[in-house]
Parts: structure tokens; C-alpha cells; sequence
DNA sequence: AACATGAAAATTGGATCCAATAACCCTAGT
DNA sequence: ACTAGGGTTATTGGATCCAATTTTCATGTT
């Protein structure tokens, strides 16, 4: 396969940042960079090439740098370099049966509490995904619209906790949304769940979120098989 | 009160390392003693004073910090310095709902697949908790009796996720457990908890582990009120 | 005596320089 | 022609130096 390797500024901006704001800018362009895909996994960094793309020396690249390696969104490898890192893998059967547990119990605390408006924003959300096709787009209306079922759940350390996995599903998606079939097939399960939550049938949500996780950690999973098969 | 500003070099070793492994050196000392508690959350930590310390320059100190601060064990403030961070505070509530959750699965998941020797272990822990007065090792011993039900789940997220969890309360019961009468009472559920355990009873076990988890809950609760209250 | 102002010291962050190591390429030998 | 070896180059990590900012302390004024 042809991967073309196109230069970090056209991925990035180029301005020209302040020294002492540079740490806090490159970190979180390369972050969203990484997260919304724009970075494939494998990519190397180098840190010169950063460092000249922002105006500044390696000092606070290195630490940007650092951080994101603490946040395993990036491999740092002595005197060879720092790697964007590898998708859910191995660890996706584990990574959705967390995920299910996490879920259902944010639903359970969310439902009793979510109003019209959020409802309103979750099918918007629905509506959006209908006529969308970009693959990035894609995975950030779905990770909205989870957030927006869970929202009005009390616990802020699992709100942030599921965040978080559905930040990773995101990226995972954006990339491997066109060659696993999925794609309208969860727009039913969506339907159905932001119906359930309005009409306040808490368990049946439950039951349904449950549903779609399963199916979908089985679809990645047959994906995953298929493609190490090969 | 009286706090004695402790030198660092006796609560961290003060060898010489080699240079290139200064930045990983430091950052697991520094990370143990901040987990074991030989550093109190609140504590100043200098750059130069380890730098010196270890024989280093400040730049595999900084990288350790910026480590420790991602992994949020320290506060790096601009031109201030790191202090250590504080301890569960307001968000306990959330933390131990949390925990609920997450370590009744891993029980259900453990219990089917724990064998004698597994057993054995747990109770060898509650046996040395017996005799047990440091703090320190008390709520290691805490932590290893949990993981010890716990080890044969099949979900290592699961198990990674609950071990940060368990680090977090070893913590904070190294500073607190003189102080809030908390100490043989939870002896009692371990030996029900591990009894249920070596008898298979899953759903009897699970609901021991929620009841001594909801339990240390009320008692941190109450403590943190009584002592913001006063 | 108390407070405000200012200067000095302490401390962190960035830039530049040097060392160590790994990747790469080119050449020579089979 | 292909492989092995060596040397050059690229790249990261540490050391040192400088800049920016905060804190602290002293001094002067009210």
C-alpha cells in the first residue's frame, strides 16, 4: 500500500507560537491530531521538524512530546524517535466489556435525569449521522451522541473515564469505518436507545446499549481476525 | 501543627546514577514515596535539590516530574515548583461508587477461576493484617488481599483500572487511618468476603465486597466532613 | 508599628551545545 | 550480484547557559 508521506505542517499548522506557550500549543495540536486520525498510527515525530514547524527550539517539543507518551497516545523510543501508537488491538474484547460496564451504569444514572432538551440534541445528533459520510465526522457525531445520553449522569470520574474509551473508539473508527462494512447497521440501535431514554424505560436502554457494544466489539473483532489472517 | 521540613535525601536514596537512566531513576523513586507516602501531598519538590541529589543536571528531573504530573501525582505550577498532590478529596464518593463497580465484576469474573493456592494467599494476608500496626503496611497489605481475589479475572483493563484505584486508597490510609477509628473493623468482611470466595458463592461475595466498599465509603465521607467542618 | 514599594534571590522554562547511539549508505570482497 | 563491514549522518538525551517570573525580604514612609 502506498502511504504517502505528507509533511507535518499540512496536518498541523505552522504558525508561530510564543515560546512559552509552545509546550501547552504542540501538545494539544498533536493530540487532536492523533485523536481525530489526521496523525496515523506508525507516523514518527521528529522533534527538529517540530521545532522549526512552531518557531521554537527541541526543549518544548520534548515535553510535549513526554506527555503524550504518558497519555500512550504516543511511543518514545531512545534515539530512535516517537511513534504515533497503534489502535485498540489486542486489548479490544477487554476494551468493550469494560466499556459495557461503564455505559450501562452511566445510562442508569442519566436516564432518570435527562430532559427534553437532551433528547432533542441526542436525535440531532441521529439526524446528522444520516447524511454524513466523512469517517471522521462520523465518529464524532457517535461519540456525541453517547455523551449526550450519559450526560446528566452524577459520577464525574466515570463521565471522564467513558470519555475517554470513546475518544479511542473514535480514532479507531475514523480509520477503519470503510473496510468493516458497519455504517448504517448501528443507526437502528441508536434510534432505539435515544427512544428508550425518553420514554424513561431505563432498563430496556440498558439492555440495548448492551446490545450495541456487544455488536460492535464483535464486529471489530471479526475485522480484526480477518485482516491478522490475511 | 508542626510540619518538619524533612530533607529529601532521607526519604529517597541519594546514590549516583548513571545519567541516561537518571530520568527513569527518578521517576520511580519519586513515584514510590509519593504512592507510599514518605512524601505528604502538599510537599515542595525542587528540581535542583534532586538534580544534586542524584548527581544529574536538572533536565532528567524535569522530564521525571512532567511524568509524575501526567500521571497526576504532582501540581507543576509555572515558575513555582511541583507539589505533591492531594489526596482523595472530593471526589471520594464518585471513586468508591467507581469501585464498586468495577471490582464486583472483576470478582464475579475472578471467583469461578481462583484455586486453593489463591486462597491460601488471601487469608495469609488477612493474618498478617492481624498482627499488623504500621500504617504503611497495613494498606499494602489491603491492596495485595484485594488483588489477590481479584488475580484470575479475565479482563486485564479491568485489572489495571483497579489496581490505580487501590494505589489511590493505599494512600490515603497511610495518612488517615490513625485518625478516623477505621482499623480492625474491616476484618470481619475480609474473612466473609474471602469465606464466600473459597465456597464459590459468587453473588454472596459480591454483595460482601459492595457492603465493605459502601461501608469505608461513609466512614471517609464522614471523616472528610468532620475534618473540613471543624 | 504597620504597610507599601522595590530590589534581590530563588526557581522554573527555553535555547544552545555536546555526547551517545542507532539508522543508513557506500564500498569492498566473495 | 549480493552480503558484510565500516564510516557517515540523523536523532535523541543530558549539560550548561540565559531569560522570565515569582517570591521574599528589607527599607522607607505614613
Amino acid at each position: 500500500m502506498a502511504e504517502k508521506p505528507k509533511l507535518l505542517s499540512t496536518v498541523l499548522g505552522s504558525e508561530q507560537v510564543p515560546p512559552h506557550l509552545a509546550r501547552g500549543v504542540i501538545e494539544e495540536r498533536l493530540r487532536s491530531a492523533i485523536l481525530d486520525g489526521r496523525l496515523p498510527p506508525g507516523t514518527a515525530v521528529r522533534q527538529q521538524e517540530l521545532a522549526t514547524l512552531f518557531g521554537v527550539s527541541r526543549m518544548p517539543v520534548r515535553e510535549a512530546l513526554r506527555q503524550l507518551e504518558a497519555q500512550s497516545l504516543l511511543q518514545v523510543v531512545m534515539h530512535k524517535g516517537a511513534v504515533v501508537a497503534p489502535l485498540i488491538g489486542e486489548d479490544a474484547v477487554d476494551t468493550y466489556a469494560l466499556r459495557v460496564l461503564l455505559e450501562t451504569e452511566a445510562l442508569r444514572q442519566s436516564i432518570p435525569l435527562l430532559d427534553a432538551d437532551d433528547i432533542a440534541l441526542a436525535r440531532a445528533y441521529i439526524r446528522q449521522l444520516e447524511s454524513e459520510t466523512r469517517h471522521a465526522e462520523i465518529g464524532r457525531l457517535n461519540r456525541l451522541f453517547h455523551m449526550a445520553l450519559y450526560s446528566k449522569a452524577q459520577n464525574q470520574k466515570l463521565l471522564r473515564m467513558i470519555e475517554i474509551e470513546l475518544n479511542e473508539e473514535e480514532r479507531f473508527l475514523r480509520f477503519h469505518l470503510s473496510s468493516m462494512g458497519l455504517g448504517k447497521l448501528t443507526q437502528d440501535d441508536h434510534i432505539a436507545l435515544v427512544d428508550a431514554a425518553s420514554d424513561k424505560l431505563v432498563d430496556e436502554a440498558i439492555e440495548l446499549l448492551e446490545e450495541h457494544l456487544n455488536h460492535a466489539a464483535r464486529t471489530i473483532r471479526s475485522y480484526l481476525d480477518r485482516q491478522s489472517g490475511n
